[in-house]
RNA sequence: GUGGGUGUAGCUCAGCUGGUAGAGCGCCGCGUUGUGGUCGCGGAUGCCGCGGGUUCAAGUCCCGUCACUCACCCCA
């Protein structure tokens, strides 16, 4: 890997290799439960992408380079372009525009780049990708869909077997909102904001900010920090919080909606991917108004979330109506960075070729290229030996990209064909001879000692 | 955006109170002239991140800058 600009990170092919097989898994998932793929602009009017809330210092303004060559830049004005931050509040916009030409409810993917003007470190960049499921509909959404998006995602990120093990983690911002104003919190945002820096700071001195930022009593931040403890993989956390002895008709809504995401993903949920009700997640003072969710990698818990998102009720409206959504995005750069970076991950090879044809001579070619072509024709993606050196050197450049079979041409006998990793060789028929599946394209081969496969993240 | 740490060969790093750059791995060649990997022998690694300053002399000290990284902010 290099990096030659802060925070845009560039990737060696062989680490692309693997970007694209999470990328093209990522689509089979989500297309085989139906999602449409959709892609908007790179850019939006900053008026549109500061909807959300006083994110502007994070926005890239877009300018010309000619359009005021004698002057200082022109001040940022509405009608100024920015690069989008991430893909629902442009999806936002997009749903209202082409409302009239949409099926609703519209399930979409969308896994695009986004740039952020952040100060860039270990899994946060200024440009990276991400992979976004929503589901949105008109006036109203039926709260099964907020199930089926962590159904889905949990599904997708089982289906890439060289990560980590990971936490889905769901909660409810009607649960806790209805639990700050049972308890008489005097400043409901205040509370939740404090209680998101639990992954940050030990829960004495979340504790004490709850008292002096949040106005509560030193009962009641000892409430709040009780409910913020609980977590289970199944519904027992509704006792647990009715344990607690706090009543409110929002809090009811949302233990039952909680315990529905949950029990909709009990059969998903295993070692590697589990799902489970965590009332610590808060999200900040985002546009969520129900479901929550972020979500933990074993080993890399100091990365935050690596796919959130969350229940948006009046994100997107014309005046006519309101389009609810719900939905979550998987960060793929930050998942992947950081393995290719410890060297946990590495893609089996550094070029899609199976195959390369060794050259005998140079008068060889021609012969060469045709059988290449034939081997390409049944699919298999050859190459062919760029000079024909010692057969020693054309083995050793098919090793060095890590091609696993060498084809030996032969002008009279049968052709032979060898696994290099092996050192087998044997006779082949260039019309029949195919490579193993697993060997037909590049895989993900990752570090076995390292990585925490089977134990939960923290 | 604010503050701290780090930057030497492709990689991991050593380099003393300033004296003109090293190791391991990897790479290249030969042994093996159409079959790599092991082994043996030999070879090359380099604007010491970049720019400026102090000094007879700077990888080493000072300033700036860029990059990486950590914390804050925020979040994928």
């Amino acid at each position: 890997m290099t990096v030659s600009l802060s925070g845009f990170p560039e990737l060696l092919p062989a680490q692309r290799t693997v970007e694209l097989a999470v990328l093209d898994q990522l689509r089979v998932t989500f297309e085989l439960h139906g999602f449409a793929s959709v892609e908007t602009r790179s850019a939006e009017p900053l008026a549109e992408l500061l909807r959300k809330g006083e994110i502007d210092k994070e926005v890239y303004v877009l300018r010309r380079l000619q359009a005021a060559p004698d002057d200082e830049p022109p001040a940022p004005s509405s009608s100024t372009l920015g690069l989008h931050y991430d893909l629902t509040v442009p999806f936002a916009r997009y749903v209202i525009e082409n409302a009239g030409h949409l099926e609703f409810p519209l399930r979409r993917y969308q896994i695009q780049k986004v740039w952020r003007g952040e100060r860039p470190q270990e899994g946060r960049y200024r440009e990276f990708t991400q992979a976004d499921i929503d589901v949105v509909a008109r006036d109203v959404l039926p709260f099964h869909h907020d199930v089926e998006v962590a159904r889905v995602m949990a599904e997708a990120l089982a289906s890439l077997p060289f990560l980590p093990a990971l936490r889905l983690q769901v909660n409810n911002r009607k649960l806790i909102e209805g639990f700050y104003r049972g308890i008489v919190a005097p400043d409901v945002a205040a509370v939740m904001r404090t209680v998101d820096k639990l992954d940050k700071m030990p829960a004495k001195a979340v504790g004490a900010l709850l008292v002096t930022e949040a106005g509560l009593s030193t009962e009641q931040a000892d409430k709040c920090l009780q409910l913020a403890a609980i977590r289970s993989a199944d519904t027992s956390f509704v006792s647990r919080v009715w344990a607690l002895g706090v009543a409110h008709p929002l809090l009811d809504v949302g233990l039952g909606e909680l315990s529905a995401v949950i029990e909709g993903c009990a059969g998903l949920s295993s070692r590697r991917v589990a799902v489970q009700a965590d009332l610590s997640i808060a999200r900040g003072l985002d546009y969520y108004t129900g479901t929550v969710f972020e979500t933990r990698m074993a080993g890399f818990e100091q990365l935050g979330s690596i796919c959130s998102g969350g229940r948006y009720d009046s994100l997107a409206s014309d005046g006519r109506s309101t389009y609810p959504g719900v939905g979550i995005s998987l960060g793929v750069t930050r998942l992947l960075m950081p393995l290719f970076q410890r060297g946990l991950l590495v893609g089996s090879r550094s070029v899609p070729s199976a195959v390369l044809v060794a050259l005998p001579t140079e008068q060889a070619r021609a012969g060469c290229d045709a059988l290449a072509q034939l081997l390409r024709a049944r699919g298999i993606p050859t190459e062919v030996a760029a000079t024909p050196q010692k057969y020693g050197k054309q083995i050793r450049y098919a090793e060095r990209r890590g091609i696993p079979f060498v084809w030996f041409p032969s002008a009279d006998g049968p052709h032979e064909v060898k696994d290099i990793r092996t050192g087998e060789q044997v006779a082949a028929d260039f019309a029949t001879w195919m490579p193993p599946a697993e060997d037909l394209r590049p895989r993900v081969l990752v570090n076995p000692v390292t990585v925490k496969r089977d134990e939960p993240p923290q």
